[in-house]
DNA sequence: CGAAAACTCTCATGTAACATGAGAGTTTTA
DNA sequence: TAAAACTCTCATGTTACATGAGAGTTTTCG
């Protein structure tokens, strides 16, 4: 009186493939009504797809099919329960994960896109820079003295102490290096400070943290790391030429590090910044 | 001079296995600077880091390393924010999967909480209901007569009518059936909608919307099928007994629908309803 | 009734990004 | 010089299927 029907159909009926119903087979998550112990052929009943729909249901709300498998096998709701409560708090991990992974995708895009519409290399600006928060480390080496290594090891330091507090990634943020007042006035190239330009999320992760005065900055875009010392020369010139008088740490930014790509094209992007106070 | 480390050590500087550098070099992602022609053994150079971090990063941001090959092959920064816009698409799209996903789990839960905590069944109530709206087809045939199967068919062409339309699955919402007034009224159980009761996403889907009046509804709860009918009548007779009229179509409704265990134990949980007024 | 068409079977392989382990060879340390 | 520590390749497992080969079965049509 129940009418079998062969896979295709069944298959049909509900949208799945043939492949899943075997799969679900011989998993034993929905055994067909009648198996044809000669050709093997498998014959379901119709009702079988409240079954196949609720297997479906489960997958949909991200249930595993050995999940579902137990669910089926011990048959109690306290159990999908229990199975629901575990997925939802994998559910809002993943919500999390996805939020942070979208923030860090929109961050470098904009990157890219500031690194698409920088200045030509050595121009000269006088910008207005607004107060920024940073977290540093100290430069145990002078890297300006001991080669590009140092500034690495210096970075690769910073980068393993956040990593160990699990702050997300360095790449996504920009770096920066400063040079004291003094020593730069004097036209010694002494690294002081390594530190990464943060946002919001930054002060959870140290203590290290310090803030950059909001202020007018003579700026000079580069796009080579070698050139930092000539550069920063001529931007000193520049000032002394207008008249503009030191009045901070001199900085390096790295605004864009996508330093991988062995420098064939013109990848890096550094703005040094000098701040400056103006004669009244 | 630049000092080479075997894998073992590049993976622990990293916090990276050695499975995985072994993929990146055989990738081609990451190769080690030196690999021995004797021993396979491969070293690696300690400045490699960054591009290790190159890929990690592109990895956190959700490329694939098919795509991270592709970018580090063509060394175009083009190619990276093209690849990050595409991800952002996709990202958006998990979002909306996971908070729909979390949603229906959410559902699924409190529709299990609702049943525990549901009266013993046989209980009568009187209750107010807010007002529903609901998604209906009518029945082609009155399964009161043609048996559970014809019900069956129903709701299975109520689901894949909707499925059409992108509906995202029934499991997660109650299902209801209802009886004209008039003939409830005169003992004849003839099924003349079928509907599931929806939440805002309804009006999307379809032109069967209709809504049901809120007010005072006279209720028994059973958690077996066959009863509707005794139960239906019990009911009735109650309404009766008080003198309350009936104020529109009688209303069976399938608050859980986890009928896949066939019924081993009490997982199913029916309302039934009759709509009431009181004479002042 | 017989042939062709349509269907189904099992078994193998591929997917993504690794993790794990076996068995053999290499380097470092004591 | 032997043991310990390290590394090699190759195979397999993970998830929920998709795809295809080659062989057998059922249905349909003339």
């Amino acid at each position: 009186m129940t009418d079998l029907i062969p896979i295709g159909k069944m298959a049909a009926a509900n949208r799945v493939t043939i492949a899943t119903l075997r799969l679900y087979d011989q998993m034993g998550l929905l055994r067909p009504a009648y198996t044809d112990p000669d050709s093997g052929y498998r014959y379901y009943d119709i009702k079988q797809t409240s079954r196949l729909d609720f297997i479906r249901y489960m997958r949909e709300l991200g249930l595993s099919l050995a999940d579902i498998q137990s669910i089926l096998e011990k048959e109690d709701i306290t159990l999908i329960e229990e199975k629901l409560i575990e997925k939802n708090n994998q559910i809002h991990q993943q919500l999390r994960e996805l939020k942070a992974m979208h923030e860090a995708v929109e961050r470098t895009i904009q990157s890219i896109e500031r690194y698409r519409k920088s200045p030509a290399s050595g121009t000269i600006s006088l910008e207005f820079i607004d107060q920024r928060t940073i977290l540093y480390a100290p430069c145990k080496v002078n890297f300006y003295e001991a080669g590009i290594e140092a500034y690495e090891k210096t970075i690769q330091e910073l980068r393993s102490g956040l990593m160990e507090k699990g702050f997300p990634q360095l790449l996504s943020y920009s770096l920066g290096t400063s040079i004291r007042k003094s020593d730069f006035e004097e036209g010694r190239f002494v690294a002081d400070r390594v530190f990464i330009f943060g946002d919001q999320h930054l002060k959870d992760y140290s203590s290290y943290i310090s803030v950059l005065d909001s202020g007018m900055y003579a700026c000079i875009y580069l796009d080579n790391f070698n050139d930092e010392i000539s550069c920063a020369l001529r931007l000193k010139e520049y000032c002394r030429e207008y008249g503009y008088a030191l009045d901070g740490d001199y900085i390096c930014e790295e605004l864009t590090e996508f330093n991988v790509f062995d420098m064939k094209q013109r990848n890096m992007f550094l703005r040094l910044q000098i701040p400056v106070k103006f004669r009244k």
